[in-house]
DNA sequence: GCATACCTCGTTGTATACCAGTAGGTATGC
DNA sequence: GCATACCTACTGGTATACAACGAGGTATGC
């Protein structure tokens, strides 16, 4: 059995996912500071696959690091995560215009229609469940289109904004919206309809958007409850309970 | 005198540079292979941070590594360059559509404008100056259109590009055309219109890519002219003697 | 009590030493 | 002559040692 065609950076590999994990679950909080040497300990490597993991995080935007003074997670920046919404839009509409355009493309979009014209009573119920699926629906909405390019900064931002759509903590309401939006969505593509199809696409994404508008209000407010004010778009870590190391 | 912020990783920062110019400036062809040895004998530097300049250009696109079989520069992937293309197009159609929603519309384009009316007596001659000024324009557009993360996108599309976009030689029958054609657009945005202006971009930027599309050919037939045909669309370095070393 | 200067410790940045794996040449058996 | 198996040299991956720099605490002068 052969694992993977290319063995190398196993442990950098493995570091980089174990510190983006630990982003993503909140276990590191933005805000948190912490050194190399910490990090190295903490994931039982040595500094170099460390600072690798590291720089390859600061490029994607989770960590940064100022010159000899550490590292820290990135705190929040909800303007920033406006700006990649608005990207993600961008990108996703172009790509509805381009599926209109394809000569195949009822072959193209059946596997995506199976998947979202499923009856009610097989719908998926489970909210994380879900939260895949929408964004399986999206990234490959991007993906059938054509352009890898594309594609790869598409899912760039589809992951940059995942850990802020992990808070949507109102989904369930919208489980069945989401379903039928994507089947509206693939049926008037279909149609080649572009300008309805990308209206519908905006609207939808409108929608999740909006959570997240809501979750970001509730967290500023928890924030500026509990923390100092000087805390004007960002958000830092809760109490100094919350160190990396241990 | 304060140098810089930021003074960490001079060493790294400097190699990243370099090695980037050896390739920009095609003293490292496209296929030709190193090691991280030679490249740190090459930039005087030590391995560590040739690694960390390497693993960015294997980021952005220029490098790829095998992993214990050595470094090389990514040939030539014509492929990649149109969807590059692609996108770069729905971008700054995007932050065309932007733009002539702003409601200070006159004021902000106004250095754009002034750049791109001036006299034909006074227009710049000479071709890189000119290239360099077109990729402004178009990076301008997006930056001015105000969304952070979209511009970030768009510069590393334009400096991937970049490297194809030297190869221009026709360009000086275009120096007038690119004037008046920058011109048309600004002034068609300044009235709001949002689909003529993004049609008229959009052939402005399809001329500058059947420029490469040209060059793309006279590559391939050079290359296949002396190379062995198993080429399909890459390059590889033309011979032996080009050398990563000395 | 306060400001300032110094010193220490911890941080990242860089260099080097060590390890593991692979490609490719070479020798050997047929 | 050919195929196969081994062996070597060189590769990137990882760990560690060393250097330079900065923040922050502390002591000292006022």
């Amino acid at each position: 059995m052969i694992s993977s065609p290319r063995r190398g950076k196993q442990l950098a590999d493995k570091v980089y996912q174990d510190i983006k994990d630990d982003i993503f679950e909140f276990r590191l909080l933005p805000g948190d500071r912490f050194s190399e040497n910490e990090m190295a300990q903490r994931t039982g490597a040595s500094r170099t696959p460390v600072r690798e993991a590291l720089f390859r995080l600061e490029r994607e935007g989770y960590v940064e690091v100022s010159p000899r003074n550490g590292w820290q997670v990135k705190p929040f920046d909800f303007h920033y995560f406006e700006e990649l919404y608005d990207v993600r839009t961008v990108l996703e509409c172009a790509a509805v215009r381009r599926l209109c355009e394809l000569e195949n493309l009822a072959d193209t979009l059946q596997p995506l229609m199976a998947l979202w014209s499923v009856p009610e009573d097989q719908r998926l119920r489970d909210i994380s469940g879900v939260l895949n699926l929408d964004e399986n629906f999206h990234s490959e909405l991007v993906r059938t289109a054509g352009n890898g390019e594309m594609t790869r900064i598409h899912q760039n931002i589809t992951e940059r904004l995942r850990i802020i759509r992990r808070l949507d903590f109102t989904k369930r309401a919208r489980i069945d919206a989401t379903y039928d939006e994507h089947h509206a969505i693939l049926e008037t593509i279909l149609h080649r309809w572009v300008e309805p199809a990308q209206i519908m696409l905006k609207a939808h994404i409108e929608a999740s958007r909006n959570e997240v508008r809501k979750i970001t209000l509730h967290m500023l407010y928890e924030a500026r409850r509990q923390g100092s004010g000087d805390t004007g778009d960002a958000l830092p870590a809760p109490t100094s309970g919350s160190r990396a190391g241990a």
